[in-house]
RNA sequence: AUGCGGAGGCCUGAUGA
């Protein structure tokens, strides 16, 4: 049953999820961990109606889920909005006392915030003791994306002073969330200057958050010096300051960028 | 014993509200 797991996991993942199935089904003695493995490929693959589904049937057979199996499927839960299943699944796993689990309390919080609960989010944020930066980034992340930039900012504030060491996501986060408040940008400069100052400036996804920030607060000049500052442009920054021109209203600069992007040979998806 | 089968957050983008 080991052996067919960790088939059920590659065939998964390659997106053969067929195959994956097949081995799952004629694996001997399936435990557990081998329903965890499936029901993480359907997750994987986008399937989080089949994950849903494995999940009771699973249960079906008095299998009892543990940590991996209920982070699987609260994440599919999160990704179809299935608030009454997800709460469902956060009261059973309150009743087996895993709620302390640091992968779970953060994948509560996303499946929360996905759900467009955020009061439930930050009930589960707020009773969790030890945060890390995953969680703390899923929560500044969730806030951005309704649309409330200035309370992902207090966060982040806070996550700095709590955390040993922010780590790029967050700091990412941060810029999101900066990117989302109005048209002022100097928090985000702000930002910025420490980054440069913690020596982050030369990462890519950090460099293409600050570009899509100037971008969204619609300074050209920030965003295109930003983008020249770069060491290692990707087909993502190319695109980012393209569109950037495209959206501010520059559509020959966007072109000429375009050509310029042919002439260094890159691949235009 | 944070190791030896499965789990969590991050970069641009699509014709459009």
């Amino acid at each position: 049953v080991v052996i067919c797991t960790s088939l059920v996991n590659m065939f998964a993942k390659c997106g053969n999820l067929k195959q994956a199935h097949k081995v799952f089904v004629q694996a001997p003695h399936p435990d557990i961990v081998l329903w965890g493995a499936m029901i993480s490929g359907y997750v994987h693959q986008g399937q989080d109606y089949k994950a849903l589904e494995l999940f009771a049937n699973m249960q079906d057979k008095g299998l009892v889920p543990d940590c991996f199996t209920y982070s699987c499927i609260l994440k599919a839960s999160g990704n179809v909005t299935a608030l009454k299943e997800g709460m469902e699944i956060h009261n059973q796993i309150v009743t087996q006392r895993l709620e302390w689990d640091k992968v779970i309390g953060s994948t509560l919080v996303i499946m929360y915030m996905k759900c467009g609960t955020v009061e439930e989010a930050c009930a589960v944020f707020d009773s969790l003791p030890d945060r890390d930066n995953v969680l703390w980034s899923s929560m500044i992340a969730g806030y951005v994306q309704h649309g409330r930039g200035v309370p992902a900012l207090e966060l982040f504030i806070r996550a700095q002073k709590d955390v040993a060491r922010p780590d790029k996501v967050m700091y990412t986060s941060a810029i999101k969330a900066c990117a989302s408040i109005g048209d002022d940008p100097s928090h985000g400069r702000l930002l910025q200057e420490h980054i440069i100052r913690i020596g982050l400036d030369q990462d890519e996804a950090i460099c293409n958050a600050l570009l899509g920030m100037y971008s969204n607060l619609k300074s050209l000049k920030d965003a295109e010096k930003i983008f020249e500052g770069m060491q290692g442009r990707s087909v993502v920054s190319w695109n980012s300051m393209i569109a950037t021109y495209a959206e501010l209203e520059h559509a020959h600069l966007s072109f000429e960028l375009f050509k310029k992007m042919q002439q260094e040979g890159l691949f235009i998806d």
